[in-house]
DNA sequence: GTCTAGCGTCTCAGTACTGAGATATTGGTC
DNA sequence: GACCAATATCTCAGTACTGAGACGCTAGAC
């Protein structure tokens, strides 16, 4: 079946069963996910704003002050990253650091009033443009991918062990975890 | 539930729980690819390529050919992209250029046969690489996930309909479609 | 007190692209 | 045959970052 496929007009792939189901699952996962970005990103361009941009505003809302390094690792971009953007938030007026009263080394990114104004003002239509970019699941649908894929990403980013599922380190994060730049 | 978790340190979401669920699988869907987009990028930089590039060559390598029109569509870049890229594989001696006789605009991407021996070497590694990636799920949960996010990604591609499951165009694409760089 | 390993942030050069527009063909339509 | 909208590729300036290293600070060992 698969042999038949992709030998249509070039070279058989010469992969095994187990494998060639997980590479089909991997092209579709990264269509669905650059379909879905390309709206997250159109709703956030709409306000002159990254999605990288978007996802600190956010984050800040909903979470309260959030140290760089926070920031960081909840939007995983890189450290010089994290400066370039909270850089440009301020620039906007957006945004505000603040130095950190424990730890010297330390500083606080806080939303200015505009910013807060601001997620206020824009938030409900993107998440609703993400519910629409979504809505080709039913909601109970939608469930259980989000079980599916919860699985999937953190052995993946434990390492991707290749026996059967690792169980390790439960319970480090919230479970639910604002993230990706729009949620 | 929902409001609980987002009240503990900032301001409340304030959406409905359907939206709160497309959120939810938002993010895990952006976990999730990012892991796994991890694991595919570290293995095509092992060999000197990005994603991208890899993905030309494993397109060409297994569909034969290809317009530069139709790399560009499969890989999902832009049409400036597309020619950098290929610029690129053929400097590296990897790819060429040739005529399209039907068409004087068009032009061909070609493997070279260093090209195509580069494929045959790395591509059973990089397949295996992705399929420890997602070894979070079974193969049977695997192939779930690949129905859900295929709908999914369907439904966000055509603009993200509002109404319950959109019934158009089917069958435009082979269903198999090796394509998100490194598959 | 003095090291020292390690963290948190910033700097900066580099990169892999994107997007808008330019150029060359093509396949109709009159 | 002349025109023209559509298509295929290329050019090029611009962008949103990344990654490696620098710097200042902290905290634990002695």
């Amino acid at each position: 079946m698969l042999t038949k496929q992709t030998r249509e007009r070039g070279r058989a792939t010469g992969v095994d069963e187990p494998t060639a189901t997980a590479l089909k699952l991997w092209v579709v996962l990264s269509r669905a996910h650059a379909s879905v970005l390309g709206h997250a990103q159109a709703d956030a361009a709409r306000h002159g704003l990254t999605l990288a941009e978007f996802g600190i505003l956010e984050a800040l809302y909903h979470k309260g002050p959030l140290l760089l390094g926070q920031v960081q690792r909840t939007l995983l971009v890189s450290s010089g990253g994290t400066t370039f953007l909270v850089d440009r938030l301020e620039r906007k007026g957006l945004v505000e650091r603040r130095d950190c009263p424990g730890d010297r080394r330390a500083r606080y990114a806080v939303l200015t009033p505009r910013g807060e104004r601001l997620v206020r003002e824009i938030f409900p239509a993107h998440a609703d443009a993400i519910r629409r970019a979504v809505s080709g699941l039913t909601p109970a649908e939608q469930r259980q991918a989000t079980t599916l894929l919860r699985a999937l990403g953190r052995t993946a980013a434990e390492g991707g062990a290749s026996g059967s599922r690792t169980r390790r380190a439960r319970s480090r994060r919230p479970a639910v975890d604002g993230r990706p730049a729009g949620a």
